[in-house]
DNA sequence: AAGTGGTCTAGACCACGTA
DNA sequence: ACGTGGTCTAGACCACTTG
């Protein structure tokens, strides 16, 4: 099962894949324990330490989180792993809350080619596009498009309400946890409809930030397209 | 001088402490080799595993870097820390070069209310302020205020030239490595006089980025305004 | 060949949470 | 009291670089 022979990868390279997988497969769901450090070392036949040095790795790329005393567990996304993991937008104060958002659309679709592409699928194939706007005391600050796949999220575009927080929903309902985005902003202008939505000019300045949201595995699962009013707030991104 | 007793922080803590500590002070220098892992071991009378933890930690915040069968050096801003580490800008084929630089002005002067505060210095302290356009394929796309304390950067403006990538500079010749920035993203609308540098219409929509750039030890020792053309470029951002 | 970081082991003790 | 993760040790061997 493991490979310790020469010039084959390490160790803990191999249990950390291991684990990796497991919880891909749904062996573990997202708030499960996973056995102890010692169970796993004496499972694989490895030491303690061994096991550890997996583990660490798999919590630093918050996969799993550790709990002194209790155990193991698979993240999930509402508790531990911060719900403005993946949400910038804060206020130009500094405070960081989560909008209200209301749902415009939300409808089966067939891709265009630029959706195609994003999300590496057939062109032709069907998405749920959803789009909504977001509102931060009650102003209208955000316009959102999302689009999904609508082979992994069936149904979706059926719920009769939306929660404000996706990603969860994609945990709870469809099995699929976001693990990393790649965004790509630009400035824009406001088109007609956008400024009549937004409650600013038309031609006034949007941040537009363009999101693909990736799993564990890298499969691109969600496009994302948000136009934003920064009239009063701003992309927050620390580089360290 | 390394407490063990009860309640106390984790030695390898401490010592990673320690060696930040020798790090901010100058004991070694960017590019320097530091004491083998055995070496520093026999030195604080703690076990090697001890000292590789502090120094793993290290390296994930980028202080350090390791070379196997060589040893651990103080990291530098021109080789393994990446370049690009601090510029997000690419352009839209995903492209990411460097632009070049030229120089508009460069000058000494008193703080703004609003650098003061960015900089975290008691107004009218006297500040450099370096503008300048950069270019992609010879297509000024980036208009950029920096602005320095001038007591840490004593003589900068006096420079017949300024270096394309600054960050080597300060370490170089001012002993000021940055570690970590905080940026802020708005669209905003180019003025007049931005319009005819970046070569676009008045009021034409721009990304403006403010970034304020920090030491290890989290002093601010930079504030930057960047107002960028993204027709044909974007700022590009991973979330893990 | 010698020295460095990289991996792995076996075992100790501590701090924390649960029962 | 027990099991969990968190820290620390001492020593082994491997992989890589340099003299």
């Amino acid at each position: 099962m493991l490979s310790t022979g020469k010039g084959s990868i390490s160790l803990y390279m191999q249990i950390k894949d291991l684990l990796a997988a497991r919880i891909g497969r749904g062996d573990w769901s997202p708030g499960d324990i996973i056995p102890s450090e010692i169970q796993l070392a004496q499972e694989l036949g490895v030491s303690q330490g061994t096991v550890r040095k997996a583990i660490t790795e798999l919590v630093e790329k918050n996969v799993l989180t550790r709990k002194q005393g209790r155990g193991t567990f698979v993240s999930t996304h509402d508790q531990d792993r911060a719900l403005f993991h993946f949400f910038h937008i804060s206020a130009d104060d500094g405070q960081k809350v989560l909008p209200q958002s209301s749902v415009l659309r939300c409808q089966r679709k067939t891709a265009s080619r630029t959706e195609a592409a994003g999300l590496k699928l057939d062109s032709g194939t069907r998405v749920i596009r959803i789009e909504r706007i977001r509102r931060f005391a009650d102003q209208p600050t955000i316009l959102e498009m999302i689009v999904l796949p609508a082979e992994l999220f069936d149904g979706l575009e059926l719920e009769r309400e939306l929660p404000n927080t996706l990603y969860e929903l994609y945990q709870r309902q469809y099995g699929i946890t976001i693990h990393s985005a790649s965004e790509r902003l630009k400035a824009a202008s406001a088109t007609e409809r956008e400024a009549k939505l937004l409650k600013v000019a038309t031609g006034a300045p949007l941040l537009q930030i363009e999101r693909i949201a990736l799993t564990l595995e890298n499969t691109p699962v969600e496009l994302r397209i948000s136009r934003c009013n920064t009239a009063r707030h701003c992309y927050e991104n620390t580089i360290f």
